[in-house]
DNA sequence: GAGCACTGC
């Protein structure tokens, strides 16, 4: 351990940051140690980029309140400098180092690759937390892996998280809701916890407006005005990344059709370079499938040879085994094309690539609070998004990068950074989640991005005609804290809560929990007819949510069967994560002293419950309607059932959904019938008094 | 007649 500086000696050379107030370490470039016995392991760690700052981290950490680490993937920050911590003593006493990731899946690899490298069983030294799996062990875990998610709700029953000592919050630079929240609100424990450490690690430069974000005007001075504690300005540190250099090719002029564009860059560059396989960076299902034809007939019609390209689609709709296709190494001899959304951009990494084709788009969510629905664009990606996309091509050896937009564009037109998505969502979780941890003054809370006033507005609106909020925007008791207890949407929550006193909430959960994965269908090349068919089979005339009552019911006769699955067109994987989600939010019911009754057969109870949720999004066929066109009671927006609802062409006169899809129009998925007069009775104050509705008469 | 990506005691 010869890179290991210890408090009180003297400190490594830092080198000041020309712009001022933010310091730059220089790699200190002094030889590792040459004692023998090092396993490979250690080895390895050493070869990281982030193993010359190892002293400097350290340094940092003890002496900031807030350090700042810009790094690209590959610099081995993730795992190193948790492990670094706990060699420095951060884990002794009983505290735990923590460190977050946005995504489950990063969580449970992150841990396992650290506990492999400190040689301990995982659970016990080093753990992860991730919603249904708490891989840890009280008083022996001392790094701990968990998602930002998990961390804010442990917030709930320990607002100053004092188990740990320092918090590691990772790719903050992707700026989720949890993440952005989260950094609020560490930066207020921060005031009443001088001795907890932040570390932030971006990707981006962006650091200096994160720097701006932790910069605290106040400071702990002791009796003789001398300041203790750590400096609370935030230190700035960059890392190296380990990814090998990807050189930018941009068009001459604007491509007025990317999809075509695409397929024909992809056709010169497998003419043209050597082996490696191609990333198609389109938007959505329906570029991609139709690239993926397009590319095939091409390589048919020019009778290439054929057999040399493999085109494969990746987005998150795929059925499983076809994502799969996409880590299946390449044979000798070929090359794989990959066309993919945004989910090879962070979520998944496709080893072998050498070249990417960038569209320069993808689809993104945007809330318009006027009217208060979600839409999905095609929009413009971010530098920052294009840089992302470009290091994929330079993870196995030097790489090219097409980029379908001109070098013009994108020094000019292209912004830095993408909009947080605070700043393009509905707010009500975000709202409720602070509201239970007892900041009540929302619109007053310090956000690395402010999200909307307007918002703001709309979200505690829908609580307040929930019954989470009263008059003075306080939690309600006992209905705002348990809604705030149930890990859900807040109008899902309600609707459990509902439940219990119609007697159905057996039903309920399980329309909840299905409700919150993406779909119990499975979903196939060409079997869309046969899919249609098998869900007549579980059709009922209510709507979608009592379909799944049926395709539930169904699955636990069959004994929880994968045959069974397969042979009704049901997702056996999505069934599994129903049955875990509803189990948890039966155990979160009695918790709260929730009667779990079943109804039996009695749907109308069931529509009643969902009603108490979801009355904001009630719709009322137009009067002579004969294409379905439906219209928002709230906002008299025009909408349509999808046609995945079993309720598509059946066309009932009043419906609730449970959410809206935008493309072209605007179309309710998961669509139950209702009376109006239910309206009224859940929610008079929505549909009566606040707003008279001419409608309802 | 059609689905960006994540996530939560």
């Amino acid at each position: 351990m010869s890179q290991f500086w210890k408090p009180g000696t003297e400190k490594p050379r830092l080198l000041d940051d020309e712009e001022g107030g933010v310091l730059f370490f220089a790699p200190s470039f002094s030889s590792s140690s040459s004692r023998f016995g090092y396993s490979s392991i250690e080895k390895q760690r050493q070869r990281l980029p982030v193993y010359k700052y190892r002293t400097a981290i350290l340094y940092l950490v003890e002496t900031h309140a807030t350090t700042i680490i810009v790094g690209e993937t590959g610099s081995g920050k993730t795992t190193q400098i948790p492990q670094y911590l706990k060699e420095a003593g951060w884990a002794d006493g009983g505290r735990v180092i923590a460190c977050t990731q946005p995504r489950r899946l990063a969580v449970q690899a992150v841990a396992s690759r650290v506990a492999e490298e400190m040689g301990v069983k995982l659970g016990e030294e080093v753990g992860y937390t991730i919603r249904f799996e708490d891989v840890t062990n009280t008083g022996v875990t001392m790094v701990k892996f968990l998602t930002d998610g998990v961390l804010l709700r442990e917030m709930m029953d320990d607002p100053l998280l004092t188990k740990y000592s320092v918090i590691m919050v990772d790719e903050a630079h992707e700026r989720s809701i949890s993440t952005d929240i989260l950094l609020g609100l560490l930066k207020k424990i921060q005031r009443r916890r001088p001795e907890l450490r932040l570390i932030i690690s971006s990707a981006t430069i962006e650091a200096k407006s994160m720097s701006q974000f932790f910069q605290n005007s106040k400071k702990h001075r002791g009796i003789e005005g001398e300041v203790v504690g750590p400096i609370t300005e935030p230190a700035i540190l960059s890392v190296e990344g380990r990814g090998f250099s990807v050189q930018i090719h941009y068009v001459e002029e604007p491509v007025s059709n990317y999809i075509q564009s695409a397929v024909s860059t992809v056709l010169l560059i497998h003419d043209q370079e050597r082996m490696g396989d191609i990333l198609v960076f389109l938007t959505g299902q329906d570029d991609i499938d139709a690239a993926v034809k397009l590319l095939s007939e091409e390589v048919q019609n020019r009778g290439r040879n054929s057999s040399g390209l493999i085109v494969l689609p990746l987005y998150s709709g795929l059925p499983r085994a076809e994502q799969d296709l996409v880590f299946t190494p390449t044979a000798r001899g070929k090359r794989k094309v990959v066309i993919s959304t945004n989910i090879a951009e962070t979520s998944l990494t496709l080893e072998g690539v050498v070249y990417v084709v960038d569209s320069g788009f993808s689809k993104q969510r945007f809330y318009n609070p006027i009217s208060d629905i979600e839409n999905l664009v095609v929009a413009p990606i971010s530098k920052a998004s294009a840089r992302q996309r470009a290091g994929r091509a330079g993870r196995v050896r030097p790489g090219k990068c097409y980029r379908l937009y001109t070098e013009e564009y994108f020094n000019n037109e292209m912004s830095a950074e993408g909009i947080p998505e605070i700043q393009r969502s509905n707010l009500v979780s975000c709202v409720i989640q602070l509201k239970a941890l007892g900041i009540d003054n929302i619109l007053g809370f310090d956000w690395p991005a402010s999200p909307s006033p307007e918002a703001m507005v709309r979200a505690l609106e829908v609580l307040y005609s929930l019954g989470v909020l009263d008059d003075d925007a306080k939690l309600t008791s006992p209905t705002g804290f348990q809604v705030a207890e149930i890990p859900l949407d807040p109008m899902i929550s309600k609707m459990i809560l509902s439940s219990s006193h119609l007697g159905c909430t057996e039903e309920i959960i399980t329309i909840a929990a299905v409700l919150s994965i993406q779909s119990i269908w499975a979903s196939g090349w060409g079997a869309q007819k046969e899919l249609d068919e098998a869900k007549l089979r579980f059709a009922a005339a209510e709507g979608d949510h009592v379909t799944f009552l049926n395709v539930y019911k169904g699955f636990l006769q069959s004994s929880k069967l994968s045959q069974w699955c397969h042979k009704n067109y049901v997702n056996y994987h999505a069934m599994k994560k129903v049955i875990e989600i509803r189990e948890q939010l039966r155990r979160t019911a009695q918790r709260l002293g929730i009667v779990l009754k079943s109804c039996e057969t009695d749907m109308l109870v069931v529509r009643k419950a969902i009603t108490a949720g979801f009355f904001a999004n009630a719709c009322r066929l137009e009067a002579f309607s004969h294409n379905g066109k439906y219209k928002t009671i709230r906002g008299s927006q025009e909408v349509h059932i999808h046609p995945s609802s079993v309720l598509f062409r059946v066309n009932p006169k009043w419906v609730i959904y449970y959410s809206l899809v935008s493309t072209d129009r605007q179309y309710m998925r998961n669509v139950i019938s209702i009376e109006p007069s239910w309206l009224r009775e859940a929610a008079p104050h929505f549909y009566h008094q606040q707003r008279p509705n001419p409608m309802l008469h």
